[in-house]
DNA sequence: ATAAGGCCCTGACCGC
DNA sequence: TGCGGTCAGGGCCTTA
C-alpha cells in the first residue's frame, strides 16, 4: 500500500527513465481508471507529449508534461507503473499502456482497479483537499494543534484525513502513534500540546527514515506487497514497531502488540508504550 | 462542520 | 478439490 515514502521512491526511480522521454501512444484497457476527462479523450490528449517535471504531492505522483499539461497518477492500494519494452504483453491487470519514443512503454497495472490517473492543466484543483506535506515547512505543531483541536474522531482517524496532513497512511500513521507513546484511539480533542508536539516530531521522523529506507514491503501476498518500479523492496518493513506484529512483543516493554479496528483500518499499538488516557 | 458508514474491486484466506 | 463467504483498504460520496 503506498504511503508517502513509496511515492516518493516511485518517483525517484521513474524520473530518470522517462525524463525527456515522449508519449507516442496511448491505450486505456479499463476506462474507469482515468479519472479525468473522459478515457478516449485522455489517450488523444496525451500522445505526443513528453515527460518534463516530477513532483510529488501527498501520495499523488504527478508527471509534468509538456505546457500545461500534467498527468496525475494515484496508485491507491495495489497500483504499479513500470517501465517495460515495447513488446510486453499486457497482462489482466494492465489497464493502461502509454508507449514511448524509445521503445519502451509505461505500464499502469492494478488488480484493485482502485488507483487513478488525471490528466490536467489545472493539477491545484484536483489535489484541492489536501492539507500540507508533512516534512515541508507548512506542516507545524501549532497547525496540526489547530486541526486535531476540539474533534471527537480518534486521533488514529484524523491522521488519515489527507487534509489534515497529506501522505500519511495506515502504516504510518500507527508507527508514528508508537512514536509518540499516544494511543490511537485517544480522541484528537484530548491531546495536550506537547503530545502533539510529539506527534509532529514522530509523524516527520518515520516518513524520513521511511524514505531514505525506499519504503515498506510486507511479506505475505503479492497483490499487497509494495515493490519498487525496479522490483527491488523497500527496507523499512524491517524497522516497523507496531505495524503487522500483532501479539509479537514491543521492542520496548515487551507487552503484546494489539490490534484494533479504528476508521475501518487495521490499528496496532503497544498497550504498555501507548496507554489509553493521558498521564497527568 | 463533523462523524460514521457504504462503495469500489479482487486475490487471499478460511471453514466445510 | 471445490465452493462460498469474508476480509483488506484510500479516497470519495452519502447520510445523519
Amino acid at each position: 500500500m503506498p504511503e508517502l515514502p513509496e511515492v516518493e521512491t516511485y518517483l525517484a526511480e521513474l524520473a530518470p527513465e522517462l525524463q525527456g522521454r515522449r508519449i507516442t501512444a496511448a491505450e486505456v484497457v479499463w476506462p474507469r481508471t482515468i479519472a479525468q476527462p473522459a478515457a478516449p479523450a485522455f489517450a488523444d490528449a496525451i500522445r505526443g507529449l513528453g515527460f518534463e517535471r516530477f513532483e510529488r504531492r501527498g501520495k499523488y505522483m504527478l508527471f509534468g508534461l509538456d505546457d500545461p499539461f500534467t498527468l496525475i497518477v494515484h496508485l491507491r492500494m495495489t497500483g504499479k507503473l513500470q517501465v517495460v519494452p515495447a513488446d510486453t504483453p499486457r497482462d489482466k491487470h494492465t489497464h493502461v499502456i502509454l508507449d514511448l519514443d524509445d521503445g519502451r512503454s509505461l505500464h499502469y497495472r492494478d488488480p484493485r482497479k482502485f488507483g487513478r490517473l488525471w490528466l490536467t492543466g489545472a493539477p491545484d484543483q484536483v489535489l484541492a483537499r489536501l492539507g500540507p506535506e508533512p516534512l515541508g515547512e507548512g506542516f507545524t505543531s501549532e497547525g496540526l494543534a489547530r486541526k486535531v483541536g476540539g474533534r471527537q474522531a480518534s486521533i488514529k482517524a484524523l491522521l488519515l484525513d489527507q487534509s489534515i496532513v497529506a501522505g500519511v497512511g495506515n502504516i504510518y500513521a500507527d508507527e508514528a502513534l508508537f512514536k509518540a507513546r499516544i494511543h490511537p484511539a485517544r480522541l484528537g480533542g484530548s491531546l495536550a500540546a506537547a503530545e502533539v508536539a510529539g506527534l509532529h516530531a514522530g509523524i516527520r521522523e518515520v516518513l524520513t527514515l521511511a524514505i531514505t529506507l525506499n519504503g515498506s514491503s510486507l511479506g505475505g501476498s503479492a497483490l499487497q506487497n509494495y515493490v519498487r518500479p525496479n522490483g527491488m523492496p523497500g527496507g523499512f518493513q524491517d524497522q516497523h514497531k507496531v505495524f503487522r506484529r500483532t501479539g509479537q512483543p514491543c521492542f520496548v516493554c515487551g507487552q503484546p502488540i494489539q490490534r484494533i479496528i479504528l476508521a475501518q483500518r487495521s490499528t496496532h499499538f503497544c498497550p504498555g508504550c501507548q496507554p489509553a488516557h493521558a498521564t497527568p
